[in-house]
DNA sequence: CTTGACTCTGTAGTAAAGTAAAGAGTCTAT
DNA sequence: ATAGACTCTTTACTTTACTACAGAGTCAAG
């Protein structure tokens, strides 16, 4: 099976059939070859992409920006610098994110922690950890 | 300045005037008290919350999903041991995010200092570094 | 006491990211 | 060689999260 169909690459990347098309048409995956009959051949990579852009999607990266990162390889005429310069960029939204989210992660789990598990709560404490100071 | 009006509370977030008012509808913000006129009188509390929801949505969050963090407080009916469990959810989320993060972290940042800074580039280490293995 | 900026409600429009359906052609297992 | 499943293009619809009026009322400085 060294070419897929559609449909098997959807299933296999868990996504709809619609929606692989609407990536191609965005730009977001190549336009793959076509069997005389107009059907696309996938092979392989295609699936780590999609899996790859579902994920950067659960992290707030909009497809936009994530067309930005897997820019990060195409042709041969991008030049390392300009890689270089987006790859940087990229570093620092990435580490805001990580940021905010270890905030909200330390003071869920002191909640966890110390939540007797019963009883009432008259506070918010995870928007008072994220705001206050 | 003890209560301010839509706009302030807009520009202090850094929003939209609509945006709060949406927000309201959705259920992310309380009603504010009014005044005799109908203005709207908010404290300084709710620009808090409005910077979270912004913080939060750029981290990959909806708003229902924002919606539910924010619930972690509210009404002294909302028993702890409900709260423990969002809590614990929200946890394994944050999680998965904080390592998808974290790898594309190391991925940039490994192609940034070993990054020439000129000539081509005919592979996508992101990509690679992300999905292989 | 007026004028310009602000706010109100309600409705409608927009952008991003899909999702669905129609009508026609293709593939494959029996 | 044909029925059922799959794929093609094109067009239209949906959801989420805003954003923009329109028309009327309110506030505050001069």
């Amino acid at each position: 099976m060294n070419s897929m169909t559609i449909g098997q690459v959807a299933k296999k990347a868990g996504i709809g059939i619609e929606t692989i098309r609407f990536y191609e048409r965005k730009g977001l995956i190549d336009e793959p070859p076509r069997k005389e009959s107009g059907y696309r051949q996938y092979d392989a990579g295609v699936v780590d992409r999609l899996v790859f852009i579902q994920q950067a999607k659960m992290l707030g990266f909009t497809l936009a920006e994530i067309q930005e990162l897997l820019s990060l390889k195409i042709s041969p005429e991008t030049t390392s610098r300009e890689i270089k310069k987006i790859a940087e960029a990229k570093l620092v939204d990435i580490e805001a994110k990580v940021k905010m989210l270890r905030r909200m992660q330390r003071t869920l789990k002191k909640l966890v922690e110390k939540c007797p598990g019963h009883g009432p709560v008259d506070h918010c404490p995870i928007l008072e950890a994220l705001t206050k100071r």
